[in-house]
DNA sequence: TTGTAGGCGTTATCAC
DNA sequence: GTGATAACGCCTACAA
């Protein structure tokens, strides 16, 4: 069924009855109503590949998951958490704006060809890109295809007009961290990192370094130990720890992830320390599988949901008022959570 | 930038563009290489619109949520750890053959006619329905459009062509879960249901049924408690079958998904039960979440994995081998996974 | 091996 | 308010 069809079955013109589709005014309703009827009778929807020709928008954004440092034998989405409650989120919230979401995933170098094909190829409005992990040259050849994109926590020295640049705040959350540890009486305080090819983890190394620099505690790089995010990093990193300084023990570790976390508490209790009573543990992102820890893991919560709800709504915006420029760049916040693995030094 | 352009630099014509870029073997080696050198000087990518009008297939293959029994103040795939490990598995399966996934949610009826324009339209060339929870008419009026769909845990009177009735072993899952009970020496086995409206749901309790049945158990309704796969709702079961059964408590419950488990066994410690020694408890799903029980849950694995797999990749030779329909109603497998809430009557 | 020409389904422009 | 027509970018006969 096409336009044609249906044109000559309610005795119209083809432009009529793409006027009824496209509910313009300049229709005697008389005529909509005599058109709709067989549009609805013959279920008829119009070609999205002939409107797209003919210079219509589709309502398609384009979800792009960009991690370079990836395990191969890890599945990319299923095995981060992260990701995966970013692809949910980002599906419900555009289908509350009556958008679509197509995820693609790029992990080498030669798939941004990929992304640019879709890009160009007009099968996409609009992208944001996720994961941390782009390489800066291939990111800006698409940048300059001039097509407007969100991106998510991956900086660049330049700011180009057709780019929202979305920032979660990782550096205030490893400040934040790491002062309330400082608070709570904690003045040997150990730090586990994510992966340091990644903006985020950085950010957070770099709040942790500031938080102890403002309150004069020195920053030992023996209390500094390096994991990826993983669980299995948070183990040998926490293993790693505990081997150099297993005569002067931190008090306090801040973990850049919950996942991390976890096996840092595990580990940690298999070796008979209790937590917290002898070593307070504070995490990062709020994941979900916090709640089924017993008494619960002290965190920092960064809001995926508002990161996703920022990007696709400021996204949907820039395309449908069709303005020239994205005014922003935008910072989601982050809060602490307080739950039961920190604990005051002087109690 | 487009094929004309192209055939103007190049000095060919537009058709001897198009051989180039779809790989056709009638071009000298010579021209071939022209074109393909102004190709990649321009980053000339066609026009999916195009392609499309002029009769090609994308490598888009539509994933349909579909559940109508949602609460309304909830995300559908976040909420759901099925539907986002799902699109998990569905993205990095799909990315592997190159293809794209296209996400979209059906919450309401009115929605479907969102679908039926995506699929008429041809932004997709096959599509995937999960979620358990579609109206069987509007599901025939799409599958009647004639195109190529997966459909999961989603059973109907007729059989179509066009359609791949994929199943998980919900039902042997369920026999299975009770089974192992009955093994350990229980008899007094209750159930807490899934949301009954959903295939899975009624299938798992059916197994249940029928393994009571063959094992000469008289079925108890008192020991039925009804949920719908929330936490809450697993909570509120079991405070109901806790209730109803205070002076004669079953020994063992098989619970019909494991976020409802971790609800069951908190309930029952904070009324002084030990799980196992006093009641055993056995879930379904396998969630991921299970791995940070202290101890481990004891349920029915199903590899929602394999389950994506042998959607996508069912889909995709279907799509791509052009043959007239599907052979096959295909059943993914399930399998117990012992851990530590189960405990035999007689230790 | 290569070029020409028609057609895919829609929308926009211009007449009427 | 409505209809005719050109145009979007590509692919595929068919002709050369």
């Amino acid at each position: 069924m096409n336009s044609k069809k249906i044109a000559k079955l309610a005795g119209v013109s083809r432009s009529t009855v793409s006027r009824v589709i496209n509910n313009y005014s300049n229709v005697t309703e008389e005529t909509r109503k005599k058109v709709q009827a067989i549009i609805d009778k013959y279920g008829y929807t119009p070609d999205a590949a002939g409107r797209s020709l003919a210079g219509k928008k589709n309502k398609v954004i384009g979800l792009f998951i960009v991690d370079h440092y990836l395990k191969k034998d890890r599945y990319v989405i299923h095995d981060s958490p992260y990701l995966s409650e970013f692809i949910s989120y980002a599906t419900d919230i555009a289908d509350d704006q009556d958008y679509h979401i197509l995820v693609s995933v790029v992990t080498q170098r030669e798939k941004y060809e990929k992304i640019r094909t879709l890009i160009n190829s007009k099968m996409i409005s609009g992208a944001i890109f996720v994961g941390g992990g782009a390489k800066k040259d291939e990111l800006e050849k698409i940048i300059n295809l001039g097509h407007k994109i969100v991106l998510i926590d991956e900086p660049l020295e330049k700011k180009y007009e057709n780019v929202l640049h979305l920032l979660s705040e990782n550096f205030e959350g490893g400040y934040m961290a790491t002062e309330e540890l400082i608070k709570n009486g904690h003045k040997k305080i150990a730090h586990i990192t994510g992966e340091l090819e990644k903006f985020d983890a950085l950010e957070r190394l770099r709040g942790y370094k500031k938080a102890l620099e403002d309150n004069n505690i020195k920053l030992k790089n023996k209390y500094i130990a390096y994991g990826d995010f993983t669980m299995e990093s948070g183990y040998l990193a926490i293993e790693e720890l505990y081997e150099q300084n297993k005569n002067d023990m931190p008090t306090a570790i801040f973990v850049a992830n919950d996942f991390m976390a976890i096996k840092v508490i595990e580990f940690l209790e298999n070796k008979g320390f209790r937590i917290p009573e002898d070593i307070s543990i504070i995490g990062f992102d709020n994941s979900n599988f916090t709640h089924f820890l017993a008494g619960g893991l002290t965190t920092i919560s960064r809001s995926i949901e508002q990161l996703v709800n920022q990007s696709i709504t400021n996204l949907i915006n820039f395309l449908e008022k069709d303005e020239k420029k994205f005014a922003i760049d935008k910072k989601v916040k982050v809060k602490l959570i307080k739950r039961n693995t920190v604990k005051s030094i002087t109690d």
